[in-house]
DNA sequence: AGGGCCCATCGCA
DNA sequence: TGCGATGGGCCCT
């Protein structure tokens, strides 16, 4: 717990384009997640990130639909533990009703397939990824898609190009086309949540090896509002000693936020990690439970 | 084909 | 806390 606040405090050093509230709601996250010991009163959070109390509320209504105090609340750990506590039976119930898959409450809505190494590859000259950056909840958006459908969505703190590099660097042997026309309807289909429905799913492309196509096919599975852990993926997948190639997989997932990577804790309910930086974790987090709750 | 090393894990002493 | 087991991915021979 400890070492995990450390880290927090330690990724404060990466800027975000100023004036955006996603601006505000991370460093809010890291007052609140650095001084969590002396749990901070609303007042003194809004004072730090250099907000009235009352813009501050008005804030984090527009941009999770919660008061500054919920969204605390969904950042304790003990919430957290909530969330994986519950996820499973919630989880099956969902399954039992048949309402997963493509069809909960609430959710993104997205419509997948699989493309396989020996697929993007081999054939590999053929793969075309248009892309663009964009502004999400979560600060600046990189969004790659190719014909057959989303990608690619990672974030940039500052530093466009090492964004670029990151997500780049998964496909060496693709051509990359700059194409924010193309990109930009997926970001608004993905970020907006008026937008999500069954009827108009998001188009997504899995692209890995077989075994990190079905850890992120699990990931789908998490509802919105819940999580799980990488144990309990494993187990889910028929290798309950592959926890830690679980977390491996997740680590690798390219399309973050729209496959929810974000949703899986450690067993102990902990963050444990996160590619594009815990507090943007804890902030997707918070934003779902509003998502839920609305 | 296989060794070595990394990893967003976990459980036990 | 600290450490060993663990499975997959990647890079190198």
């Amino acid at each position: 717990m400890l070492q995990e606040t450390i880290a927090l405090a330690a990724e404060q050093a990466a800027p975000v384009a100023a004036g955006t509230d996603y601006d505000y709601v991370r460093r809010a996250v890291e007052f609140m997640t650095a001084n969590w010991r002396r749990h901070p009163e609303v007042e003194e959070v809004a004072a730090h990130v250099g907000l009235s109390p009352s813009h501050f509320h008005h804030l984090f209504r527009r941009w999770a639909g919660l008061s500054p105090n919920m969204f605390l609340q969904a950042l304790t750990i003990d919430r957290a533990r909530d969330l994986v506590r519950n996820s499973s039976n919630v989880l099956d119930a969902s399954l039992e009703l048949g309402l997963s898959g493509p069809g909960r409450l609430h959710d993104l809505f997205v419509q997948h397939e699989a493309m396989s190494p020996g697929e993007w590859k081999i054939g590999g000259a053929g793969l075309q990824i248009r892309w663009g950056f964009h502004e999400s909840p979560f600060g600046r958006a990189l969004v790659m898609t190719t014909p057959r459908g989303l990608c690619g969505v990672g974030f940039s703190d500052g530093d466009d190009r090492a964004a670029f590099a990151d997500m780049a660097g998964r496909w060496p042997n693709a051509a990359f086309i700059e194409d924010v026309a193309s990109t930009e309807p997926y970001a608004r289909r993905a970020f907006e949540r008026e937008k999500w429905s069954p009827d108009q799913p998001l188009r997504v492309v899995l692209i890995g090896t077989d075994f990190q196509i079905r850890v992120w096919e699990s990931l789908l599975e998490i509802p919105i509002g819940r999580a799980d852990t990488y144990a309990n993926i494993a187990r889910k997948l028929g290798q309950p000693t592959a926890a830690r190639a679980v977390g491996a997989a997740v680590g690798r997932n390219p399309i973050s936020f729209c496959v929810p990577c974000h949703r899986v804790l450690g067993k102990s309910g902990a963050l444990t990690g996160y590619h594009w930086g815990l507090t943007r974790k804890q902030a997707m987090l918070g934003w779902e439970s509003g998502a839920v709750s609305a």
